[in-house]
Formats: structure tokens, C-alpha cells, sequence
DNA sequence: CTTTTATAGTTCTATATAGAAGTATTGTTC
DNA sequence: GAACAATACTTCTATATAGAACTATAAAAG
């Protein structure tokens, strides 16, 4: 265990600048989802440091959500799973009330031109090549969610070449598996509008009925955007659930 | 500075204790918002705990937003401030940019038997007496949002007997002041449905048009629902910004 | 009266230490 | 092999102490 110093401005606390030293092991790829971070203890004789420090450093990373703590196990970098979070706010009734994973079907996937609004969102010039695609995700062979994506080409070239049949029914693995990049938060913008008639075949509701709108910037670890998501789903099957004070 | 000793069941953590009788404090009116904590030394020597532990406990007391600190200054109970948070996400196109209050515009209230829903809301029986409230909240001199609200009567009958104009573009302070009802957070269900044609008059769209619908249930500092309300806004002005991970 | 200085209060950081409480592994006993 | 016990690890709680950093008030100086 051999000594370790802290980077960065000295005039900072000692917690923060462990605490960000942590978190770029975490974005450089030292540290990946699931892997265990060195004990409390261990981390305080490398950095010589008191142990009550160390404790605080963790305490600012496991209020961000990039670790969690387990009682007498350890402390583990937080994988996050934030695919499940869209389907917590739009409520399928299934009669038996059993939660199933919604099944993805990929209508398109092909290379196009980033249309501006895109574009910008992923920090590219409009007209850069992408990857355009399709989705319709189904719950119970039911459409309830229509989805449009753009990926910037340059990072996500091997996704192409996947077969359709490779894929499953969530990205965010594909993405990490195949391409090498790891989805860690996303900004999310909900509104609603009337439907238009390309989302109303899709999801079979009349044209001009309410939909919610989600519009999606999944980013990586260092912040780099990766994915713009649209999605859209019937209003009348949609609550968002939150609390205030 | 008399010796305290803390209550409840003492398999807890001490500080988790300490932050229960402070919590207690505010829920039971000791402590109201904007009152001063005690310093954390203070505590410390009233309850002859080490200062730590009870920095602790004003630690979890500060996650839950029920307290703020303030470095050299001293520690507070917050004033909950969310009425403005639905204008957060509501945006209001003005030239100039600045951010004006909505001016409220109250166009019923009267008593009346509470309908089901409103009722379980309420933890009331449906048919008991009830205060309906409807409102119209205008942003330079242009309707809004539209709000139905719903009050327990045996609680609130001081408010019948106010003045119009006395009631200001907030209602949440006149609950305090006229009613002694402290408004402490509140639970709110997003959704998005088609006007329907009081919604369209009042808000000047087209009945069919996409609007946002907001329920609320507003809860006093000991979780008792004090206010179920329900407010519709133009979807085309409104979007809901959140981060996840 | 205004500005500066001292002072006493506050929260915040950091150290050191000890043991409780929980978990996983290893060894022992049956 | 199965059940139990010992162990070594982990996080968690609690104490005690010292000083830094910040804020408001009171006193002093101009």
C-alpha cells in the first residue's frame, strides 16, 4: 500500500479533494460500476489521512449516487439503471400486476445527416453524420412507447454493424458492450402535444389525442453527451409522481 | 442551559434520536420556519452529547430540508418555498425576461360536499362540508393555468370570512396567517389530458387542445393533507426539467 | 458620524481513538 | 457433508479536541 498525495487546489478541504480524486478514477475508467472501492481504512493509511475524513470524502461521492455503501461489505461504485426510471412514471395495467420488461423492436437504424436541434445537444455541427434510428417499445405486444434516437457516428460505429437480433430490449449495455461507452446520467425535458399521425399509427391512438414528450441527453461519466433520445407515449397512461417542500 | 435527554427507542443511533426530537420540535410548533436552531455547541451541552454527534444529527435534518446552515451565521428551520416551484417549469414568454409573480385571480369559493376523490385525498369522508375554490392565475394580464382547489372546511372556516382583496397572489401564507395552517411539502401527479370546454374557456385555447394537469395534495409539517388542488396549463408552455441516474 | 478594530459567537474542517454492528470466509466439530 | 464457531474484514456510531473560516456585534479610532 504505497502513499498516495491529493491533486488539485490545496485550498480546497481535504474531503473534496479526496472525494474528487475518487470521482476521476471513476470518470478516467479506474473505477467502473460494480467495482469495490478500497475500505475506509485502507484509503485512509494510503492517503495518510484520518479515518473520519475519508469517511466524509465518501460521504459527498454516496450523496452524488456514484457510490453506494453496504453495512460490513464494502463500498461499491453505483451502477446506474435509469432505463427502469421511464416506466416507473408511465403505468401499463397488466391485470395479473406483475411487472414484465417491455419489449424494444428497432424499425430503422441507419447513418444520416445530425439535424440541427440534435446536433447541438450533442455538442456537433448540424449536418455531421449520425446514427438515425426507430423504436417502438411494446408492453404486452401492445405499442406504448414510439421512440426516435440519434448516436454521433464517430463513437458508435461498431453499433452498426450489430445484428438486429443481438440487440435486447435495453441500449444503454449495448452501448457499453459494443461501443465502449458508458451511459452514467441523463437530463430529461417532459412536456406534451397533440399527436401527429406518424406517432399516431405508431402508438394506434387518433391523431390530436394528448402524448407526453420526452426528450432525452444521455451524457458519460465526464459529461461528453452520447445519446438524444425522443420518446413519446399516451398522456392518459402517463403520471409523474414527485414530492415537494 | 438545563440537561436534556432524548426519548423513543433507544436501539437507535443517538444522533438519529437527536434528529427525531428536533424534528419533533417543528412538527409540534416549538420550532417554526425562519426560528433559529440552537448552536450546535449549545446542543451539545444541553443534551451532553460530543459536538460531532449532534452535527450528525443536524446533518440528516439539513438532507431533509427541513433545516438549512449557514456558515458563522447559525442553523435554521427553511421555510418551505414552492409555490413558485410550479412556475419553474411553466415558462412564460416575456420579452423583457424578467421573472414578474402571476397575478391570482380567485373566481368561486364556496362550501360544498367533498367529492370522492377529493375526499380519500383529504382523509375525509366523501359528502363531508368542504371549501371549493376556483382560480384563475394570470401572467401579464394573460390566463395561465386554472386552478380547482379543495379545502377541509372544519380547518379553513376562517377563510371564508376573508375579504377578497385581502387575499394576496399566495395562498400558502394566508392559510398561515388567517387559519394557522402551515403548509410543510406537498405531493404532486403530473399528467397530460385534452381541454375540455371550461378549461378552454378559461385558459382561451381550443377545447381538444393538449393541456398539462398538476394534482397536488399539500401536507402540514405532521403529514396531515391541509389542500388538494388541481391546476391545468397550456402543454405548448410547459416543460419539467430533471436529471437522473 | 464613519470607519476600523477587536471580540465573541457561529459553522466547518481535521485529527485520533475505541468499540459496536454487520458480512464473508475459514476452520472446527459433529 | 452440515452445522456451528472463530476470525478478519467491512461500515457505522460516538467521543474528545483543536483550530480554521465566517458573521455579527460591540468597542475604539479617525
Amino acid at each position: 500500500m504505497q502513499q498516495r498525495s491529493l491533486s488539485g487546489d490545496d485550498r480546497l478541504p481535504v474531503y473534496q479533494r479526496l472525494a474528487d480524486s475518487l470521482r476521476s478514477d471513476v470518470v478516467e475508467g479506474r473505477l467502473r460500476p460494480g467495482d469495490r472501492v478500497p475500505s475506509e481504512n485502507s484509503l485512509a493509511r494510503s492517503y495518510g489521512l484520518a479515518p473520519g475524513t475519508v469517511r466524509k470524502a465518501l460521504d459527498v461521492l454516496v450523496s452524488e449516487r456514484l457510490f453506494e455503501r453496504f453495512h460490513g461489505r464494502g463500498t461499491f461504485v453505483r451502477a446506474p439503471s435509469f432505463d427502469a426510471s421511464l416506466f416507473r412514471f408511465f403505468r401499463f395495467q397488466s391485470a395479473s400486476g406483475e411487472r414484465t420488461v417491455p419489449e424494444s423492436r428497432i424499425l430503422r437504424r441507419l447513418v444520416e445527416p445530425l439535424p440541427g436541434h440534435v446536433a447541438r445537444c450533442l455538442s456537433m455541427e448540424s449536418g455531421e453524420p449520425g446514427i438515425s434510428m426507430s423504436r417502438l417499445r411494446l408492453y404486452q405486444a401492445e405499442p406504448v412507447l414510439c421512440e426516435e434516437i440519434w448516436l454521433p457516428l464517430h463513437r458508435f460505429e461498431a453499433f452498426l454493424e450489430l445484428d438486429s437480433d443481438v440487440i435486447g430490449d435495453l441500449l444503454y449495455p449495448v452501448y457499453d458492450a459494443a461501443c465502449g461507452q458508458l451511459v452514467a446520467r441523463a437530463e430529461e425535458a417532459l412536456t406534451a402535444e397533440a399527436a401527429g399521425p406518424e406517432t399516431a399509427r405508431l402508438l394506434r391512438i387518433e391523431p390530436g389525442t394528448p402524448v407526453i414528450v420526452i426528450d432525452r441527453i444521455a451524457k458519460g461519466y465526464d459529461g461528453t453527451p452520447l445519446e438524444w433520445r425522443r420518446t413519446r407515449g399516451r398522456a392518459d397512461q402517463f403520471t409523474y409522481q414527485t414530492e415537494i417542500c
